[in-house]
DNA sequence: ATAATTAATTACCACATGGTATAAAATGTC
DNA sequence: GACATTTTATACCATGTGGTAATTAATTAT
């Protein structure tokens, strides 16, 4: 809060700065790609002054991932929560997702849940609520579209919510595989369209 | 091919065993987490032993990756083949992987592309190779229902059968991380049910 | 000035990984 | 029996990993 002159030697290192280059390592190329001894060297920092700000790897990685929902996944939610039609938000997202060169190596989130085994404890918990409040946020669109009758709730809404969860992960899977997902995602999502 | 008595120590290794050994633990605990060591544990061998027979990790990846294609892929490849209806053809795919036991840890398969650059050029060029023939069978499978006049073609095959590839890798996906894909699956399959 | 405090730097540790050199055991050939 | 051959078994190597001890540098408080 308070910048009051400390006491000691006064820290070169950014932690903010550290987190971002290590959420773009891990976003890029993959965590499993990127080991602490790597985002050490890629951030020009001592590796313990990493374990100072983090504690270990796993503070490292939840740290990187948070940082994720405060940039990306903020972005997604808002958009899901926003006052348009159910149909733009839906698209929006789906557009978001499938065709932004933001998402062009895919989503850490979803990279991160694909291995989740390889995580420490705290990053795993952050893995599970992000889940959580992205398949909340499938479920509120889905009940504004409800109550503003611009979707005909053809589906029950635990169903579609957890179906538009797994598609856009798809989308963001077969990004991360340099595929494009544009075709994919138009299909799945016409289910909404129509009645069935 | 002919068994004809060697010069050498005659060999205990069984070449065929530790192949399965190895396809069993990269299916069920991911790639990721087995290590060539973990396989020589697991097997029982010397690890000199596996270096003779498969060269090195690549080609053991490889030949673990070549065992579960005959294994089980063929499985899937012979039903989008077979002569039944193109829906029950989707119908008994679908089935087997969202449902059946077989692929309670999901698809070696999928989990292998997912992390291409984990592997070795020939597993690489393998999982390439796979995937292009997973793909033609569903291609096959949607020409024949158009051919028999059981699928509507209302959506054109390439597209089609990439969205089929698709479902069924995001079902096989949501095995390996514990989710049950079974109403997943039902919406995403339901746009061959009716006309769009 | 001197002490106290905090951070940076260097060097290190134990361990696991993929991969190999080397020697011992078990067979057929001469 | 001596030899060549082939597989096994033991031990080892270099490298990379997550993590840390110890020293040095830079600052404030006394």
């Amino acid at each position: 809060m308070s910048e009051k002159a400390k006491r000691g030697r006064p820290k070169t290192l950014n932690k903010s700065d550290v987190v971002d280059i290590a959420m773009h390592a891990y976003w890029q190329d993959g965590p499993e790609n990127v080991s602490l001894n790597s985002v050490v060297q890629r951030a020009g920092v001592a590796k313990p002054s990493i374990y100072r700000e983090f504690g270990n790897e796993d503070g490292l990685t939840k740290a990187a991932l948070a940082h994720y929902a405060e940039c990306v996944l903020t972005k997604v939610i808002e958009i899901l929560s926003s006052d348009a039609s159910f149909r733009d938000r839906i698209n929006a997202v789906a557009r978001l997702s499938a065709e932004d060169p933001l998402h062009k190596h895919g989503c850490l989130f979803v990279k991160m849940r694909a291995n989740q085994s390889a995580f420490g404890e705290t990053t795993r918990a952050l893995i599970d609520q992000m889940d959580a409040m992205a398949l909340a946020a499938f479920e509120k669109a889905l009940h504004d579209g409800l109550e503003n009758g611009d979707w005909s709730g053809n589906i029950p809404v635990p169903q579609a919510a957890q179906y538009l969860h797994a598609q856009i992960g798809l989308a963001l899977d077969m990004r991360a595989r340099g595929e494009d997902p544009k075709d994919v995602i138009a299909l799945a999502l016409s289910i909404f369209k129509r009645p069935t």
